[in-house]
DNA sequence: TTCCGGGTATCAGTACGGCTAATGGTGTAG
DNA sequence: CTACACCATTAGCCGTACTGATACCCGGAA
């Protein structure tokens, strides 16, 4: 059964003519005619008294003409009601990023996208590394943000920007004193580091094996705020993101000094899934991500460029 | 768009799978993945996420599907409708007569009839002649009984009986006392007819013209109970089917007396559109009429037959 | 990792159904 | 009664939805 059958039969009623009722349906009359007969066939009912000029429509017909009615309007109904969840999810980026991203990071290009794009909406949740990238590959969220973004099969990883990397330790701590601290002087010191299962652990681990540097590790936790309050108490020193303790520094609640390991830095990437193109508005979203990165932080030549999603 | 569309998407989505939709509407695993896909791209809108496994519905897709339930909710409502509206018709005979028949030989056949049939309905209303062929003509009516039914092309006509006419007086005028009255004694008599327009007229005055009778005509009515009320008044004489004024002749209220004019008859017939086939019901309901008439006003041999609908 | 199995997408071929154009029939108005 | 408007009917074409076969993909297991 053809929806635009009803239709036809709906405007041959309406227009009290098989004739107008075709050409308002942009078809001859012969096969209003037919569509017409048809209906009547499934319906096993006569509709549409012919015998007549004009032609009356029968009790039969004048109840299946209202009902087919609604039918018209409900498909109408369906179709903008699904264009507006179409928009409305199109018009809302979900994002997932990691703690120290979600944290400091991510409120400007927000604020930013928001201000340029009111219509649009973001929705940031802050998740544990690996839960980023459950949550994207789920889909559950549009864009993942995470350092040492996985190079999995299935992901599609756009670098953002390289973090440099600062020697961390209490005001109290001899470093604190120093403009720059030398790889060989960490040795034995009590550091506070992350969780052995991130990435971000290896790399600081092959960074000091590199300086063939032994630290003493006390502590060992997944985030970085934890991280800082365990070095707010003295517990020991640690290896961070040098923004992300900008603000403690200023205050004097943490000191951050320059080490002397160039090749040390935390990669930032976007993922998406890779056979999920990116909606036009998260399209837009990483593009924000990449101009607020770039002009505080990263001199131009070495801006990360996108690859263009498929 | 194709309502059996709407019910395999919706399949699909009730089963979590394209095999089993596919199966549940009788056609291929690959035809509800082509029907899906066209219809995702005539909505501009990605319904299933195909990149997991069980597949995951969008959030338009739960929209689309609820709307779609709708719309094949409706349609069953509608055709059950339909259906309701075609037997209720089916079981129901719209009859027309006019006012003589109606008044007096309609309540015994329909009540054989409805106690043949108690799920049927009958629907009598009495009319003017000319307004009984119009409803059969209109089709508001399913058959129309009349005296003089015309020959018309578009009408199909079953002559049902032809009843015996009687002089009709007070009890107190002197035809009253006699057995017979000859066409010669009417002369000159105080003669209460029928509207000039109305055929019975037309055949009472050639009969009396046949018989070189001149009637004084003092009153014109277009029903027999006005005519009755007249010659009750004793405001002459008329001439009426015989079993119209049985009831009065019981009582004395009115004289039913033998007119020797053996070619005058008023014959009663069915009408229904050639173009409409009857009802089965309604076919039932003229066999019924015929019964009644038959047994007790004619004899077997002049009994007409009832011409076979188309 | 590699393979395997269930499930879906894709493709070419085909059959069915709806459309058109021309023609025939019917009702209505003048 | 004639003319006209309207609808039904027919044959033939074309589009489209189906089928069957095959390729592809994902997820799980060795």
């Amino acid at each position: 059964m053809h929806l635009e059958t009803l239709r036809l039969y709906c405007d041959v009623v309406r227009l009290r003519s098989f004739s107008r009722g075709a050409e308002q349906n942009f078809v001859s009359q012969s096969a209003a005619s037919q569509s017409v007969q048809q209906l009547e066939t499934q319906l096993g009912v006569v509709l549409i008294d012919r015998t007549k000029r004009p032609f009356v429509v029968t009790r039969e017909g004048e109840a299946f003409y209202g009902a087919a009615r609604g039918i018209l309007e409900s498909w109408e109904k369906a179709k903008t009601e699904v264009a507006a969840v179409k928009a409305r999810v199109d018009g809302t980026v979900r994002v997932a990023a990691i703690y120290s991203v979600g944290l400091h990071d991510m409120s400007r290009p927000m604020q930013q996208f928001m201000s340029l794009y009111p219509e649009a909406r973001v929705q940031l949740e802050c998740l544990h590394p690996h839960k980023v990238v459950e949550a994207v590959l789920t889909g559950e969220v549009d864009i993942g943000i995470m350092s040492y973004p996985p190079a999995e099969r299935a992901l599609r990883v756009v670098p953002l920007r390289e973090e440099p990397m600062a020697l961390v330790c209490h005001p109290s701590h001899r470093f604190a004193r120093q403009r720059v601290v030398m790889p060989a002087e960490l040795a034995g010191e009590a550091f506070v580091a992350f969780d052995p299962g991130l990435t971000i652990r290896k790399a600081i681990d092959r960074a000091l094996r590199q300086h063939n540097v032994r630290v003493n590790t006390v502590m060992e936790f997944d985030n970085i705020e934890t991280i800082k309050q365990a070095i707010i108490i003295a517990a020991g020193i640690s290896i961070l993101p040098r923004h992300t303790v900008e603000k403690e520094a200023s205050i004097k609640t943490l000191a951050a000094v320059h080490v002397a390991m160039p090749d040390l830095v935390r990669p930032v990437g976007i993922v998406y899934r890779r056979q999920k193109p990116l909606t036009p508005t998260a399209e837009r979203f990483v593009q924000m991500l990449h101009e607020v990165s770039d002009a505080p932080r990263m001199p131009a030549r070495e801006r990360p460029r996108a690859t263009a999603p498929a």
